[in-house]
DNA sequence: GTTGTATTCAACCAGATAGTTGATTGCAAG
DNA sequence: CTTGCAATCAACTATCTGGTTGAATACAAC
């Protein structure tokens, strides 16, 4: 298994029938065998899936007789769209910035042709 | 491969050293070489990892000579935060309408004990 | 205590993934 | 046109994953 959190949560969620019971869980908590009713696996895969996303952080378990009801633990999703919104507004900022230096060229200035790329250009200073 | 688009992206960033190289591209396009610096994998793995985040969406590949830049394509992400927000917010939701049903409940009301769960109480009313 | 129900554990299998080494392609420059 | 560099392709390997079946555990109810 991952060893970091982040990359535990991201692996939980690519998988189409966990996010599908996160999705329903979000509605309300439920047992294994309600959340397995939809799918044609068997319940010892449901029952494995739901150990992936308990390992990411995402549900937690508690006991009522016999039944294991499952119960989403969203704040783990802030850990995930903290990462997400961090890297997307600095790639948005930095595309910003792009516009105004072509902005703010003059018409007969070319520009940039050849363009090798950022991290090329800071070793050429 | 995954077929569904949004759980190529939450896989390709289910890896730390994928996330690593997004986080540097955020900052400014890369070519493979300059990417694969600082890992101690061979340049083919690294090619590998911009291949599955290619598949994913995430970044594009130009043209420069023998060069081929990296470039972020940050909308990608927006497809991921409006998947987990929505489930945040139902989840946080529903633990705001509870927290109301308990604080309109006379103390001398039995706090709903043997609690089936939520999908179990929908077959018995 | 035996039976029934909910869930997990164990062992196994097929396919995907992350890495390797070695050969190949594309292009620039001598 | 040969040399050199950037990157990818191909084949192989070890490990991970999602699924299976069959046995085991935990508890309720009769």
């Amino acid at each position: 298994m991952a060893p970091d959190p982040l990359s535990r949560v991201f692996a939980a969620l690519a998988d189409p029938t966990r996010r599908d019971m996160v999705a329903r869980l979000a509605a309300g908590d439920a047992t294994v065998n309600e959340l397995a009713a939809p799918y044609d696996v068997t319940i010892q895969a449901v029952s494995k899936h739901l150990r992936v996303l308990h390992d990411a952080g995402l549900v937690s378990r508690t006991r009522d007789a016999q039944r294991r009801p499952v119960h989403l633990e969203a704040e783990v999703l802030d850990l995930m769209t903290k990462w997400i919104e961090r890297y997307r507004r600095e790639a948005e900022e930095r595309y910003r910035r792009l516009d105004d230096v072509l902005a703010a060229m003059p018409d007969d200035v070319e520009p940039v042709p050849p363009a090798r790329s950022r991290l090329a250009q800071e070793g050429t200073s």
